[in-house]
RNA sequence: GGGGGCGUAGCUCAGUCGGAUAGAGCAUCAGCCUUCUAAGCUGAGGGUCACAGGUUCGAUUCCUGUCGCCCCUACCA
C-alpha cells in the first residue's frame, strides 16, 4: 500500500443510491493515523489504480468517501445465466440444535408461545437455507408444577378418573387443551382463596415424580393430549419438529443423577451447610455473575442459585444443566426414543422412552452448537446453566450454548378493552398489560388464526366470488399465516411486543399479505403473458449484455436490480445478528420496490420485444427472489388474492 | 439494594463497525382505478434521536452521570 499500513478494508453501503453500490470508508481509517484530510488520502489512492474487472468506476465523493460503481451489464448477466450452481452452503456438517416452543403442556397455546416458535421455526429456515445440519427440538416439561396443577384440577376438583379424562379427550365436541386453559385458571384461583388446598399440587407432584398410580396416569394423558393439540397448533403455521425430548425420561433415565455426580466432583455445586440454603446443593454466584465475585457479603444476601433442594429433590436449573449436556453429546448417555406422529409429507416426529429404542431411531443430540429459544426473563436461569457447563470444564460447550432470547407478547390496553379484561387504574397508564396463563388471562393462539382466516376470507370472498369456496378457504389460510407470521417477526427480539388484534389483523402497510400480493401481481404478469404470447422465453438466449447495458441504464431499474440480488446477504446478516426481523424487513422492501415497479411499468403492453423480455426477465428474477426469501419466513404466495 | 433491557415522528417500530440530507408502517390531509387486480401508487404535514457532559475529523450509535419505564433477582418453572 501507499501508505505502508496494513487495514482491514471495510465496504458498506451508501445511504443514497446515487453514491454507486459500495462505499470504502477507508480514507477515514486513515485520517486518524496519517493526520491528513480524508479526502486527500482519498486522492492519492485512487491515483494510478488499475481497472478492476467488473467495476466501472471508482469516485471520491463527500469529504473523504470512495463510491464504487459496478459494471451493471457484467452483474446482470451473470444473474441472468448463473455460472454454475453456487448454491451457498456454508454448512461445515456439525449439527446445531434449535430448541423452541418448550410450552408447558397443560393448557392450549397462547400468542407468546407463537413468538416462540415463529421466531425457532424461521431461525431453523434461515439455517437451513445456508446449508446447516439442524434439529429441532421441542423440549416437553410434563412433570412440572403446571401439568400438576391441572392434574390436581381433574383429580380433586372434578373428581376425574384417568378413564373420565380419557372420555373427555376423545370427545370431538370438546377442545381438550382449551378445557385445560380453563380448569388451569380456576384451580389457581382456588389454591390463592384456600392455600390449604396447595397441599394437593405437593402430592400431585410426588405421585408424578413417582411414575406411578392415578395421578401418574391422569399426567401422562393430559400432557400427551396437549402436546398433540400444540403441534396441531403450530403445524398451522408450517411449524414442525424432529423430535420432543421429555423431562419425564431425564427422571426416569436418571440423566440428573449423572449430572449430579460430574458437577459434584468437580466443584462445580458444594453442600451448603449454613444460612438460609442449609442442606441444600448450591452453585455459588460468582459462577454465572461477573460482579457477584467482589461483593459478596453486601448486606448479607446469599446470590447462590439453588441446584438441589433440602429435600433432596432436583430443581428445574438442574435439570437443565443435565439436559444441556446431553445436546452436545457431553453425559455420556442417551434416550430411548418411539415415533409420536409423522406430518402429511411423511416427516416424523419422535419422543423420548425411556423403555427401548424403535430400530428406525435417527441418532439425535450431539450437536456442536445449541440454540435455546426462551423468552428473556430467564436469562438469569440460562446464566445458571452455561456456568454449570464451564464449571465443568466445558468451555467451548459453554461458549456454542446460545441463549436466543426475545421478550415477551403482552396485550395492547385497547385490546384487553375490546376482550372484555378489566384493567386497574394502574393498568390503563400502562403500554401494555402482561397476559397471564394462571389467570387464564390471554389470547389463544387457534382463537387468533381463526379469526384471522375469517378476516381473510372475507376479503377473498369479495374478491373472488367465482371461485369455488374451499380454494377460497385455503388461500384465505396462506394470508392469515402469512400476516400472523409477519406480525411476529417484524420487531427485533428485545422488543416488548404489545399486542393489538387490530394490528395484527392488518392486511396492509407492512404487513405479509403486502409481500404476499406483490408476488401475486407478479405471477399475474406470467400468466397474461403467456395467455398473450405463448411460453416465457429461454432468457440466456434470448438476452444479450448489450441489450442488458442500455436496459439498465436505468437507475431505477438497476436498484431493483440490485436490492433483488442481495436476498442471500440479507439472510446472512440476519443469521449473524440472530434477528430474523432483518430479514423480514428485507421482504418487505422487496415487495415494495416491486410496487413501484409495477405501477410505473407495464410489461405486457410494451411494444418493443426486446424491452419487454427485458422487463419480463427483471419481474421473473424479482418474483423468484421474492418468493423464496418469503419461504425462509415461512410465507408461502397464494394463488391469486 | 444487585443484574439486564429500553427511551427515535401523534401511535407502533427500524436504523448494519462511529459516517453523507435520521427511515418505514399506521393515523391525518390532498390526489390516482377504461390499464399486468387499488390488499396498490403519488404527495403533504409531523423530529431538541429522554436530558447533561465526555471521547474525535465526525455521535441516534461508544463512555460517564441524571431522569423515566420494563424484566429478572424463590428450596416455582
Amino acid at each position: 500500500m501507499k501508505f505502508q499500513i496494513e487495514l482491514p478494508v471495510s465496504l458498506e453501503q451508501p445511504k443514497q443510491a446515487g453514491f454507486g453500490e459500495l462505499a470504502v470508508p477507508v480514507a477515514f481509517q486513515l485520517a486518524r493515523q496519517l493526520k491528513k484530510p480524508p479526502k486527500q488520502i482519498a486522492e492519492i489512492l485512487l491515483d494510478g489504480l488499475q481497472p478492476i474487472s467488473g467495476v466501472a468506476s471508482l469516485e471520491i465523493a463527500g469529504n473523504g468517501y470512495i463510491n464504487v460503481r459496478l459494471d451493471r451489464a457484467a452483474y446482470a448477466q451473470g444473474l441472468v445465466s448463473p455460472a454454475g450452481l453456487t448454491e451457498p452452503t456454508v454448512g461445515r456438517g456439525c449439527k446445531i440444535i434449535v430448541e423452541h416452543t418448550n410450552i408447558n403442556p397443560n393448557k392450549a397455546a397462547h400468542i407468546g408461545h407463537l413468538r416462540n416458535a415463529i421466531l425457532g421455526d424461521t431461525f431453523v429456515r434461515m439455517l437451513r437455507q445456508r446449508g446447516e445440519q439442524v434439529e429441532v427440538q421441542n423440549y416437553i416439561d410434563n412433570t412440572g408444577v403446571q401439568v400438576a396443577d391441572v392434574v390436581a384440577g381433574f383429580h380433586y376438583m372434578e373428581k376425574k378418573r384417568p378413564a373420565d379424562v380419557q372420555l373427555l379427550i376423545d370427545n370431538p365436541a370438546i377442545r381438550f387443551d382449551y378445557l385445560c386453559w380453563d380448569l388451569y385458571a380456576r384451580i389457581s384461583t382456588f389454591y390463592k382463596e384456600d392455600p390449604a388446598s396447595l397441599a394437593w399440587r405437593a402430592e400431585t407432584l410426588h405421585g408424578i415424580e413417582s411414575g406411578e398410580g392415578e395421578l401418574a396416569e391422569v399426567g401422562y394423558i393430559v400432557a400427551d393430549a396437549i402436546v398433540k393439540a400444540h403441534l396441531k397448533t403450530m403445524y398451522r403455521l408450517g411449524i414442525q419438529y424432529d423430535v420432543l425430548p421429555r423431562e419425564s425420561e431425564i427422571l426416569h433415565l436418571q440423566f440428573w443423577a449423572t449430572a449430579f455426580e460430574l458437577l459434584k466432583q468437580r466443584g462445580a455445586i458444594y453442600f451448603e451447610t449454613e444460612g438460609k440454603n442449609k442442606g441444600c446443593w448450591v452453585m455459588p454466584a460468582s459462577a454465572f455473575r461477573e460482579s457477584a465475585a467482589q461483593e459478596q457479603d453486601n448486606d448479607g444476601v446469599d446470590d447462590s442459585k439453588v441446584i438441589v433442594r433440602s429435600n433432596g429433590t432436583v430443581t428445574y436449573v438442574g435439570k437443565d444443566i443435565a439436559y444441556q449436556l446431553w445436546k452436545f453429546g457431553l453425559l455420556g448417555k442417551d434416550f430411548f426414543y418411539r415415533p409420536w406422529s409423522a406430518y402429511p409429507d411423511g416427516h416424523q416426529v419422535w419422543v423420548t422412552s425411556d423403555q427401548s429404542s424403535d430400530q428406525q431411531a435417527p441418532h439425535f443430540g450431539g450437536a456442536a452448537k445449541v440454540y435455546n429459544v426462551i423468552d428473556s426473563r430467564q436469562s438469569y436461569l440460562q446464566d445458571v446453566v452455561v456456568a454449570g457447563l464451564r464449571a465443568l470444564g466445558f468451555g467451548a460447550q459453554a461458549d456454542a450454548s446460545i441463549h436466543f432470547s426475545y421478550e415477551m407478547v403482552a396485550l395492547s390496553p385497547r385490546t384487553c378493552a375490546q376482550m372484555g379484561i378489566p384493567l386497574s387504574e394502574e393498568d390503563k397508564r400502562r403500554p401494555y398489560v402482561e397476559v397471564s396463563g394462571r389467570k387464564g388471562l390471554g389470547v389463544k393462539a387457534d382463537d387468533l388464526i381463526d379469526q384471522l382466516i375469517e378476516t381473510a376470507l372475507a376479503e377473498v370472498e369479495s374478491r373472488h366470488p367465482e371461485e369455488p369456496a374451499d380454494k377460497r378457504r385455503h388461500i384465505a389460510g396462506q394470508i392469515a399465516i402469512g400476516a400472523l407470521r409477519y406480525f411476529m417477526l417484524k420487531f427485533t427480539r428485545n422488543s416488548v411486543i404489545a399486542f393489538d388484534l387490530q394490528e395484527a389483523l392488518a392486511f396492509e402497510g407492512e404487513t405479509g399479505p403486502y409481500a404476499q400480493y406483490s408476488a401475486v401481481r407478479a405471477a399475474n404478469i406470467f400468466r397474461k403473458y403467456a395467455e398473450r404470447f405463448g411460453e416465457l422465453p429461454a432468457f440466456e438466449t434470448v438476452l444479450n449484455t448489450d441489450a442488458l447495458k442500455d436496459f439498465f441504464e436505468n437507475d431505477s431499474f438497476w436498484q431493483l436490480l440490485l436490492l433483488a440480488s442481495k436476498s442471500g446477504s440479507a439472510i446472512e446478516r440476519a443469521v449473524a445478528s440472530g434477528e430474523p426481523a432483518h430479514l423480514a424487513k428485507y421482504a418487505f422492501q422487496l415487495a415494495q420496490a416491486f410496487n413501484n415497479f409495477y405501477h410505473d411499468q407495464r410489461v405486457i403492453t410494451e411494444e418493443d420485444e426486446t424491452r419487454r423480455i427485458l422487463l419480463l426477465w427483471l419481474t421473473k428474477y424479482l418474483y423468484s427472489q421474492l418468493v423464496s426469501t418469503l419461504g425462509v419466513l415461512g410465507i408461502s404466495v397464494p394463488e391469486y388474492m
